[in-house]
DNA sequence: TTTATTTACGCAAACGTTCCCGGTAACGAT
DNA sequence: ATCGTTACCGGGAACGTTTGCGTAAATAAA
């Protein structure tokens, strides 16, 4: 099955005209009459002409497609961000291509081959937990081809990147919890090597001294593919429970953490907030139906995503090498409900 | 910027061949001596050679991608969809295009366009429940477009469809709802167009009467943006509660219905599942972590969307028209859980 | 040795555009 | 009458591939 459209050429010979003259007429050039522009855009309108954007693709050598990647669409922090991304891209005319990693670095290798060999013109990316070995991202960059960071950010990569606040986000929440009369705060965390759990790690514990707390490392729990598979959060939670002195309050650090980790509580029969206050990162649109409503640090997902292609395409569209970069840094809100509400 | 890539005239000025040759010995055509073959394809994987795929679209006067239209990408259902979608189109080498109609039929217009300017090879979609006028599908299916739709499918138009068994799904639910002794039974349907809304209702109907129950026409409601709008969903609620006899039981026909009408009766204190007992549809993966925890009918979402892209792809690649239809229906499931546990 | 066949490669067109060069009128100025 | 402008338009190359056709050399058959 094929499916044929009509080319300029169509117009062309129709209306007696060379190609050069229709292109021209489209394009609104000054060297075509007043006369044939008229023609050969009502004859365009009529037939209903659509430029063919790969032809184009080809001569201009550009694809106008912007890749992403992120481990799971069906993560809503992730989802919102693409919706942010879309909302923008498809303005200024450009598709994007989706890609999923699921939290594995292989995945994402695979991933970024498949969209350079698509030649896309950016890309937007949120690297895997995994992810230690940054060279063909590297390669790719350096190649030429514009990329914006965002969530899980490369530092040893000089371009643009936009995270949420991560130190602030995580030193409010604990302090939440502090203030909430918790004693025993934990925190489950993505692997340790990324950027974003160094900065939430930060948070947590400025939060905890700056009360007169000590840091206690048997308290921060890591699970290195951010809770996609449920045995490293249960391995996290057994391994608290374990502790003579057990955490009275925990602090989730991503989207699956958080319900992961309230998925084991409610198996162990822990009572939250009764025992165990429970705070967690989510952009779920759902935290409030839960039992308890949970207390949640909120990204602006949205925004993030907005912002991204917003750089990105002003790097794509630039004519010089863009040497400038910024790192945006955007507030999340803490929304407090009754997961903390012990004390 | 600008990502120069290496092409096969690189390779032909290289070797001092032709690019004819080069393109043959890379395709392993017979007429290419073993000798150049090896040279050739050593050369290419030194520089990393990797075919233009915009320069084969052109020629090939196919993209290599498919557009998928839903209405939301955060919706659970559509993204585990997609996820089966993209988990046969990448090892097929296809790239998926997406966009996101926002039940809106203007949105789900601009889409179709914009994915038919971008020539995609192919449409998965399911349409908005605003849509009631197809001509601009039908016009694009006509002129060769190969289209699967799944879920909300239109009938009017000869094509591969995949749905879920709406009426069984409904019947069950609704079968499940009487078993545990609940006597009005109310449902909260889409916009009643829709070819599910008719499956689903029939399905409720039948189960009504099958067990000596009359149908009530009060106590079905439609919200004709699926819950887009928290608004139509306070509606339906406060026409059932302005009724004289109010409705015992509620089964909403949708992921966002399910979750609106809880959020609604939570906000007038109504107990679920003591005052109501409340079932859904939903491919959320928290329903058991909902206070109350929600018993659903949850579609087979992953292996619709596998279907789909199968389905799809057998009609790119045939090489005469395909006439022979099929609409495949999968079966739901129902997870009974707390949520209906009243009597 | 001559002719027919095979082997191995190059030429050029094509896909749909754009755009750099031209070129040809018409027209006013010299 | 000649020249320089201006206004319009066409030819053709290019983007990276594939592929039908042509053809030289090498080999086999006569």
């Amino acid at each position: 099955m094929k499916f044929e459209a009509v080319t300029i050429k169509d117009i062309a010979k129709a209306l007696g005209l060379s190609t050069s003259t229709v292109s021209r007429a489209l394009r609104d050039s000054y060297e075509i009459s007043p006369e044939t522009k008229r023609l050969v855009i009502e004859y365009a309108q009529k037939i209903n002409y659509q430029p063919n954007p790969i032809a184009l693709s080809l001569k201009e050598r550009k694809s106008r497609s912007i890749g992403i990647i992120v481990c799971e669409i069906a993560n809503s922090f992730f989802s919102q961000v693409i919706n942010g991304i879309e909302s923008i891209a498809n303005t200024r005319g450009y598709n994007i291509i989706i890609a999923q990693s699921k939290e594995s670095a292989e995945r994402e290798l695979a991933d970024l081959q498949f969209l350079a060999s698509r030649s896309v013109d950016g890309l937007i990316i949120s690297v895997t937990t995994e992810t230690t070995d940054y060279s063909f991202l590297k390669d790719l960059y350096q190649r030429g081809l514009p990329i914006v960071f965002f969530d899980r950010i490369v530092n040893e990569i000089a371009t643009h990147k936009v995270i949420s606040d991560n130190v602030k986000g995580s030193y409010d929440a604990t302090k939440h919890l502090i203030d909430q009369g918790y004693k025993n705060i934990a925190l489950v965390t993505s692997s340790e090597g990324l950027f974003i759990t160094k900065e939430r790690m930060a948070g947590y514990q400025a939060a905890l001294k700056d009360h007169g707390f000590v840091v206690n490392a048997d308290y921060i729990k890591h699970c290195n593919h951010s809770g996609m598979i449920q045995a490293e959060i249960e391995d996290a939670v057994n391994q608290l429970w374990g502790l003579r002195k057990k955490p009275d309050a925990i602090f989730a650090a991503s989207d699956k953490l958080t319900t992961g980790v309230l998925r084991l509580l409610k198996a162990r029969k822990v009572k939250v907030p009764q025992q165990v206050g429970l705070i967690g990162y989510s952009n779920a649109d759902y935290t409030e139906l839960i039992d308890p409503p949970l207390t949640i640090v909120k990204q602006p997902a949205f925004e993030i995503g907005q912002i991204a292609i917003e750089l990105l395409l002003q790097m794509i569209e630039s004519k010089r090498p863009v040497t400038d970069f910024e790192t945006r840094v955007l507030n999340t809100e803490l929304i407090i409900r009754a997961s903390t509400r012990s004390k």
